[in-house]
RNA sequence: GGAGGGGUGUCCGAGUGGUUUAAGGUGAUUGACUCGAAAUCAAUUGUGCAGAAAUGCACCGGGGGUUCAAAUCCUCUCCCCUCCGCCA
């Protein structure tokens, strides 16, 4: 949620500011200003009156007590006190319009993302090592896990539907190996390791984002306001939302698996084969919480961290900016992380590592204290896949294939899978 | 799922309709005393909104209601605890 200060100071910036990516919010940003006149102008109103109310109450019982007659004051504030409900309803009215409006803005990108339209326009910042060279003709994924008998998603289509998967065997035991690498390395450079619940209510979905504006991709019980986790951000961010965090234990920096759960509404024909789009898949996710003027740096050592385990598996991937008009709802900056892959014979992206200034932390009410003394400040949330899992264990199978049809395990993962490699 | 008991500030805890400015304690900060500390004494000590400020308003798990007036009464809801049932 932007600051309501920021847009009554100077909503011309904050136009011109979210035009660049891509949309015009003039109209709902002039919305919000007009209720926030009405709505401060009948609070003033209503204050004034309650001041009054207030008083009053006050005399009620002396006068009582002393034996005065109150049927006159009585019948004054049996008035007072219905213009006053009647204020309250329209205060109540005009801040709920607000609010629907303020929740679908997006955040203001940082000055410093690139201006720019979609994915084309993202500059690449750094890369490691150089695209896989075979010498022969590479196989996917799931040619490979399917010849392999590790990846099955047509006893997933029959168990459940599409964009699901069995994986068995070798593949079944890569998946958890991975997982555990991840978190393992994670947690040795300072992360907190969190098992959280895969399923949250709607005022944590609300907090960091993800409703009320995108709510068909999200997977809702029925029989509850519930609904399953689209990542792990959603619970880990919310472990905090109506606190105030001590200064002294920030940043906070915790780690999380979570299988994430995505409807996928919009992607129909995309991706459809392989690992690399589907309703439910695994990730372990890095979230910080910060000080506004350490949060830069803090992205960038987020980013770090999650290049750390592509590093030590030695696959190649490259790290780009995204642009204002290719950016997510919630975040002011973002860092994607693209894993090379032979089947597309290019990069996709496996991490995106985000600041959310005090966006998510407005909505979720998420603060800090410098000292005892100092006001409660909005703390800065920042967050970060480290690394989506379904799609690194697509990036090995495709990476460290052999000619054989054989998967080299990575040196990296011998401590969590017994055999050096995946044969037939 | 059934029965009962709870939710008040950092924490403990009083408060069943008005003179409550949420008592009292505890913790914290500052000052006095002290060579220093402890003890003692004193002051300060929640959050948000509006306002240039003075100040005002709101908040006792959350929503709604009754009333001139609600921490207190009604109602819905969330959470916690105890017992029973079921259960990986």
């Amino acid at each position: 949620m932007i600051d309501i200060k920021l847009l009554r100071n100077d909503p011309q910036a904050v136009v011109g500011a979210l035009k660049n990516r891509g949309a015009d919010y003039k109209k709902e940003i002039d919305g919000i200003l007009e209720f926030d006149r009405l709505r401060l102008d009948a609070l003033q109103r209503a204050e004034t009156k309650k001041h009054e109310q207030n008083k009053a109450s006050k005399e009620i019982p002396k006068i009582k007590s002393s034996g005065g007659d109150t049927s006159e004051i009585m019948e004054r504030m049996k008035s007072l006190s219905s213009e006053i409900k009647q204020l309250d309803d329209e205060i109540r009215r005009l801040d709920a319009m607000q609010n629907e409006i303020l929740l679908v803005i997006p955040n203001i990108p940082d000055p410093s993302v690139p201006v720019g339209a979609d994915e084309n326009d993202n500059p690449v910042i750094r890369s490691f090592m150089e695209p896989t060279v075979f010498d022969f003709q590479p196989k996917s994924h799931w040619e490979l896990g399917a010849e392999l008998g590790i990846l099955d998603p047509e006893t997933a289509a029959k168990v459940t539907g599409a964009r699901f998967h069995f994986y068995k065997g070798q593949g079944a035991r890569l998946e958890r190996a991975v997982i555990n690498f991840f978190l393992d390395t994670h947690t040795k450079e300072g992360y907190t390791e969190v098992f959280p619940p895969f399923i949250v209510n709607r005022q944590s979905m609300t907090g960091t984002g993800q409703l009320p504006k995108f709510e068909e991709d999200a997977f809702k019980l029925e029989g509850g306001d519930y609904f399953l986790v689209p990542t792990a951000e959603v619970p880990i961010t919310n472990m905090h939302r109506n606190e105030i965090l001590p200064a002294d234990r920030l940043p906070l920096s915790y780690c999380a698996y979570s299988a994430c759960f995505r409807a996928e509404a919009g992607s129909a024909g995309r991706d459809t084969r392989g690992l690399i789009r589907q309703h439910q898949f695994n990730k372990v996710e890095l979230v910080k919480f910060s000080r506004p003027e350490d949060a830069a740096d803090q992205l960038e050592k987020l980013t770090a961290d999650a290049e750390r385990v592509l590093r030590l598996l030695e696959l190649p991937y490259r790290v780009v900016t995204l642009c204002t008009g290719d950016m997510g709802f919630s975040s002011a900056k973002t860092y994607d992380i693209e894993v090379y892959m032979p089947s597309c014979n290019g990069y996709r992206e496996i991490s995106s590592c985000s600041c959310f200034t005090d966006f998510q932390a407005r909505r979720a009410n998420i603060r800090y204290k410098e000292s005892i003394n100092d006001k409660a400040q909005l703390v800065y949330t920042l967050n970060g896949s480290g690394l989506a899992v379904g799609r690194t264990v697509a990036a090995i199978i495709e990476n460290f294939q052999n000619q054989d049809g054989s998967i080299t395990i990575p040196k990296a993962l011998a401590g969590y899978m017994e055999e050096e490699s995946i044969d037939s």
